[in-house]
DNA sequence: TTAACCCCTGACCCATACGTCAAAGGCAAG
DNA sequence: CTTGCCTTTGACGTATGGGTCAGGGGTTAA
């Protein structure tokens, strides 16, 4: 299989598969002998996961800190959820990237409350006119750097 | 005043103002004989002004846009809130960031509660294993590109 | 005068996940 | 053999808000 069939197959593009393998999150597939790419069954399924992996928020950064367990991808052997096996090795990876995404989530929210605070009860009366909200602002505290 | 001490006043960095010179939210200030930019405390509120909006989660293009209207800062004659005045003109971008906020809000919870959902009931046990959740990631459904 | 610090412009750097382009060669069909 | 799609590599572009560097010149106090 070539590159664009194996990126058709897992749903992207070939340019997504060469930057996964350049990012080490997809190994070095064979080569044929005049160069191009060869894919089989495994790798796709492989890129498949890495796109869920993606999608539900881990970073390219994430995945190649632990490209060596997606491997157990590519083994039968999968040991069952909780079970310490060959990938015991507590990463932490998901809880950390939860815990992050509750840190967002309370800043965005933080962020919206002053920005209605601002903008007024909030009731969508009327669109909101920029100079009253600077007139509002002029005199906020501001954040230093530090 | 020069850039370093307008820049303190508000709380920033020299290479700040420039950017915000550069991308039309601060006017080009005067220029002493050698070529050096001279502040004064009006700049200054106008940045910090620019500081807080910015960390209210407008762009530099929602500033951009509106640049005109932080103008008003730099006379006495501001309107009161939801008067129709010279900046009478209606933007909303007050409203549309609040909006965006709130999706991207809803956006975040739903990635964290399918991760939580991979990861078991959240009751953050003990560390994950990234195996484990490659393990139920394997036959998950994909978001195909189109 | 000279040290020490400040300012000028232009340009590249950060992280994210690829898209797009360009030049050159591979592969299968007519 | 030619046509046309596919693949290769490398490099630049995307949006954000500046940080940092380089090379040159201004400013001020000792």
């Amino acid at each position: 299989m070539r590159i664009g069939d194996a990126a058709a197959a897992a749903g992207t593009t070939p340019r997504a598969l060469r930057f996964y393998e350049q990012n080490g999150l997809l190994p070095p597939p064979r080569r044929s002998v005049t160069g191009q790419r060869q894919y089989g069954p495994r790798d796709v399924a492989r890129v498949r996961v890495i796109r869920e992996l993606l999608s539900l928020g881990l970073t390219v950064a994430d995945l190649r800190d632990c490209a060596d367990r997606l491997d157990l991808l590519e083994e039968d052997t999968l040991p069952p959820y909780g079970a310490p096996g060959p990938c015991a090795k507590p990463t932490g990876v998901a809880q950390r990237r939860i815990a992050a995404l509750n840190e967002e989530i309370a800043r965005l929210a933080r962020l919206r409350d002053q920005l209605a605070a601002r903008v007024g009860p909030g009731e969508a009366s009327s669109p909101e006119t920029v100079g009253s909200i600077v007139a509002r602002t002029h005199a906020g505290d501001l954040p230093s750097r530090g």
